[in-house]
DNA sequence: CATGCCCTCAGTGTATACATAAAGTGCCTA
DNA sequence: TAGGCACTTTATGTATACACTGAGGGCATG
């Protein structure tokens, strides 16, 4: 693997995971250093950064990691929605029923995944990401797909702050298998409701437990 | 201004002129003697392009202009659909009736400005951009903005493809006329409709022109 | 004559040296 | 003592040298 990719990887793992906060200025000289490598691939990686808003410019000052307000995952989740919700309804006209069943019929069981002790929730996870690739691919439109994968990288940044307890999981997965049933179905409005739904149900999850804070 | 920023905006310029085909091959050498920079700032500016999808690499060897099918297009606008439509209605909610009034009123007047010799239609075209600026601003949420203005580096590129005859220009000044008045208005659920028909015009006209040649 | 291997070369990937500009600090002056 | 100017420092911006990989062509052999 190249240096700059290695230098990106790590980079928007340690964004996203909150190991570097908002506001932290990435120097170039001290990020080279830091990943051992030099400033020719750590500049190539905090320009891809910019480019999908992980970080901002700050002023010929190096950059600086994005914040994330509470103003702004309003914005994000009003983007959100304007996506998922006409992907769900295109997926509903395009997809094939038989993945979308078979994704509904897992998602109905994954209370027993959420049951062992995992605290980081891979295999769920694993599984919500199966169902948003099912929906790109029945989608089959790459600039819908770029614009919801450059989305998803923030709403990660967003979930890591949410700290989800096990009863939104519980409920989250029954929404999400209510998303796969409709597409499954070719029910577009349906699909467009229970997306809607999901959402709505998501934001107010989140800004509860970051309020709380 | 830097080099990279030069470098960058030229060849920006010269993709969205059609004066790199769609297929180039960008070599980092080839180009920065051409602009007369070094490869660094030439790196960057391909790094910037690629993250826009004017450029896809092409397997370590080079990056080559991104094609625009008939297929592309349509899936072009699907995705411009749902995010205009979205931000027709929510300026609709939130704008100032005043400015789009005022651009309403403008926007009639549009068939004298299309009048004079100017091949280019500056003009028009500014006049059309001002009332994007406005409806961003009046949705005021940076995540939406940034996906429309990515988009509109691509619906760029395929105006450059069609040709836009003065009947079509006079006939899509109405189409804006009419969006502006139902944000003005106060009225989404008019704007989403007088939006939904004007994508679908400028869509039938792309795809006549295009398919002509 | 065809096929396979090796060599060359062109182009990207990386490191580093140099130029340049901006911000902070300290000193001088009013 | 406060404010402004200049200097220093530290960062980014740019150029260039070197490394490495992959592709294409030529030569040799079966």
């Amino acid at each position: 693997m190249r240096a700059s990719d290695r230098a990106y990887n790590v980079l928007r793992e340690d964004i996203i995971e909150w190991r570097l906060r908002p506001g932290t200025v990435l120097a170039e000289v001290e990020q080279s250093e830091r990943l051992g490598v030099s400033r020719t691939p750590v500049r190539e990686a905090l320009g891809r950064l910019a480019a999908e808003g992980l970080t901002t410019a700050a002023g010929g000052r190096g950059v600086v990691v994005t914040d994330i307000s509470l103003d702004s995952i309003d914005e994000l989740f009003e983007l959100r929605e304007t996506l998922e919700v006409r992907a769900a309804a295109l997926a509903a006209q395009r997809g094939e029923p038989g993945v979308f069943a078979e994704l509904h019929a897992q998602l109905l069981l994954a209370p027993e995944l959420l049951r062992d002790q995992d605290p980081a929730r891979h295999e769920y996870y694993a599984l919500v990401s199966r169902l948003d690739d099912a929906i790109d691919a029945a989608v089959s439109n790459s600039y819908l797909a770029n614009a919801m994968r450059s989305l998803r990288v923030h709403l990660v940044r967003v979930r890591r702050l949410a700290a989800d307890d096990a009863a939104r999981l519980h409920a989250a997965a029954a929404e999400h298998a209510a998303i796969a049933e409709a597409i499954a179905a070719g029910n577009p409005r349906l699909a467009e409701a229970a997306t809607t739904v999901h959402l709505h149900r998501s934001l107010t999850h989140v800004k509860a437990t970051h309020t709380a804070r």
